[in-house]
DNA sequence: CCTACCGATCGGTAGG
DNA sequence: CCTACCGATCGGTAGG
């Protein structure tokens, strides 16, 4: 039984690290059952498409964020605590599994109409509670943050460095640097009394 | 003559808004003589092949950006303004021609190795400029700066909202939220002599 | 998990 | 700029 799930996640596996370095139009399924060893037409034993398997990786990563999302709101902690574990979160996504969230991030475009909706409807709700967090901490004074959407989108480009260059730099310096510039970049700068 | 370099440049630009919504690898020639308004064998009267149309988009661009630094490196101004001024860049070739910056970032992966190679020396003679205006401003106390590599990404990266949002929000007001969050995440915080 | 195979689509050419 | 067409490759199925 777990030799069956094996397969199956070993095969989604090698997908990803394909979607990630060919892209998903331009992977095909000879592709794929060459990296793992299979005639093309036995992939199929496994999984029941090509699309699925985007759609396996995309919506994975989705769900994940989504349970990080959770368990960072859940500490109740002060918005500049919470922003912190959510860089770590997205941190630690790009660290465990590299491929797939480069896939989640640059492939989702690919999913068939019906699974990029619920894609978009999870992508949309993460986002709504991330910018809860920026507002909160605006409402507190913690934060100087003019456009609550752009520095949203600000924040989310900037922490795609973590998978952009994760084979680059140590894990420990990129944590550091993206946590400090991103801090630096809406700190609220308090007024000096004379 | 204007004629022929019209209908070329027609084409290119219909391709350069294809691959950026459907990707280079899954836009067929048959998509773009469509757009266009041709049988698919016509396009090739006008050029040589899908590849080079890719080319063109991708090297244009590189050319324009290191046309832009070049300019801005003429200014011989302070490190701040010349930062300033790269940012205005960035966001004039993304406003000037939105598809082909996008696909200039997202599908340059799909050159061909030869062209690859020329794009990525362009490239990198880009960011060894850039980071030279960093370490100036390092050096001169104007930045805070750790790690100028991780920085120099960052600072990339939160300009890919250039594109990636240029259609959700007015000019003037991403250019000024952008320029704002990267010089405070950058800024040198003078000590305070009580 | 394999052999054999399918219809569809691809980038591109010949010839006018 | 079009008609006609090419070989290659695609995702996927039938049948075992």
């Amino acid at each position: 039984m777990t030799e069956v799930l094996t397969r199956k996640q070993e095969i989604t596996q090698a997908a990803a690290e394909l979607f990630q370095k060919k892209g998903y139009p331009s992977t095909s399924m000879r592709d794929l059952a060459a990296k793992v060893g299979l005639e093309p037409s036995s992939i199929y034993s496994h999984i029941k498409s090509k699309e699925d398997l985007l759609s396996d990786i995309c919506m994975n990563c989705a769900f994940e964020f989504s349970k990080g999302m959770q368990w960072v709101l859940n500490t109740k902690s002060s918005p500049t605590v919470k922003l912190e574990l959510l860089i770590d979160l997205h941190l630690k996504m790009a660290i465990d599994n590299p491929s797939s969230v480069t896939v989640f991030n640059d492939e989702w475009r690919f999913l068939s109409p019906d699974v990029k909706e619920e894609f978009l409807e999870l992508r949309k709700s993460y986002e709504s509670l991330f910018k809860n967090i920026l507002l909160e901490g605006r409402e507190s004074k913690r934060f100087s943050i003019n456009n609550v959407d752009i520095v949203f989108e600000l924040i989310i480009q900037t922490m795609t460095i973590f998978y952009k260059s994760a084979k680059k730099h140590p894990k420990e310096e990129l944590k550091r640097q993206v946590t400090h510039f991103i801090k630096e970049a809406i700190r609220q700068k308090l007024e000096v009394r004379n």
